[in-house]
DNA sequence: ATTATCTATAGATCTATAGATAATGC
DNA sequence: ATTATCTATAGATCTATAGATAATGC
């Protein structure tokens, strides 16, 4: 038998030396907390709980982190960051397309992104002792950042003043539907896309051709 | 003037005198827990901040609950008890009217409770920080009876077997509602009613006929 | 030299108990 | 005597820092 690939890493090793993870310590601190945070709550989450999960002492998550609030920070920022980083594309969809293609896209991005989140990190901004933080985390900035992409596209979209926390929240379901154990598949994320063409007051052709330009588009990465 | 009513109770006054409140002082402690918990948290929110509101200090929350599980413990209670303790007009209904009629007024009586609970207590058990507590607390075996009741009363109106988990769960859209900021009115219970018949099967005839029921049976206290 | 861990521990909570105290009630 | 508070504090965490150590990399 061949034994295990070893890659090894410098460092001191750790005590009980690591089962090989694909991850580098950071993101199995990361994974770690996710899973912690969202099935016992952030503050029920000791520092000592997420070092015991990882498989090392509770100092070393210093040397990747500046501590729990550190590590909800980078688990926050996970949450939104993917679909900002994709707001170019977004962008010249809007210029190309016209809004309502954009804002099509921009609901699919966000629910991919959501789906995706290790252990339904997405659930993490609604606990209250994690939105009772103090205000003006670098989350919050993100986050403003994405909100207003809605506010701006539904704006276009409806010819009205559209809320754009009410089409994030909308977009949130896919969190809900996630941690009642559902599968949010693409056929799932087409009919939130099409909810919130829908509360802009779009009609159905223009969904239907909104969903179409989305894929032209989205796919010619 | 008068001076404001005075009604002195036994006891060490406190150190800071209580601003006169209708409420015992039992009943001050689980009021600000419940806003503290809801607001920031269950795990989040220590017995000296449960204090600091109350206005005493956090030695004396011990005279009155046996620690914050004792508190939580009463909290979750309250948002099931006042249902529970009209099960017996429920039994008579069903007896009496059908199993329609009988689940259209359960659906009427829990949602009034959850509306009634101060600071929507209802939110408390689906926290992270809650849920994941151990197992078998005396909430859990109260909460199981109301589940229990939902599932008997599901599957005489359905004929088939219903989970009572599931119908427990869409009676909690008016928690959801409450935590928007959404006013829960009568009309919008009469809804969710509505549709927990509909969940089991039963025809716009049933409902109508299990609407009128409930009211010329729970008016008659 | 750099990296990633470790051990040890200080200081800040946080929970819960023991026992004192200041009212009312009888 | 009873009731509802208070003060004081022990013991159990919990977070975060300092400094040692055991690898690899050059």
């Amino acid at each position: 038998m061949s034994s295990a690939a070893r890659r090894p890493r410098p460092g001191r090793p750790r005590r009980i030396p690591e089962i090989d993870s694909k991850l580098t310590p950071r993101d199995q601190i990361l994974d770690a907390s996710a899973r912690l945070f969202t099935q016992r709550g952030y503050a029920a989450t000791s520092t000592r709980d997420i070092a015991d999960a990882v498989g090392i002492r509770q100092a070393s998550l210093y040397y990747h982190f500046a501590g729990k609030p550190g590590i909800l920070e980078e688990l926050l920022a996970r949450t939104v960051r993917p679909t900002l980083d994709q707001l170019h594309k977004i962008d010249a969809i809007a210029e190309e397309q016209g809004a309502a293609g954009a804002l099509y896209a921009l609901v699919m991005i966000d629910t991919a992104t959501l789906t995706e989140a290790p252990h339904n990190a997405g659930r993490l901004p609604s606990l209250p002792d994690v939105s009772s933080q103090k205000e003006s985390t670098p989350y919050q900035a993100i986050h403003s950042d994405l909100v207003d992409a809605y506010a701006r596209l539904g704006a276009r979209v409806s010819g009205l003043d559209v809320n754009g926390i009410l089409l994030a929240h909308l977009v949130e379901i896919v969190v809900a539907l996630r941690s009642k154990g559902l599968d949010v598949d693409e056929a799932t994320r087409h009919m939130v896309a099409a909810s919130a063409l829908r509360a802009c007051g779009a009609t159905q052709d223009q969904i239907t051709i909104a969903a179409a330009v989305t894929w032209s588009e989205l796919l010619a990465e």
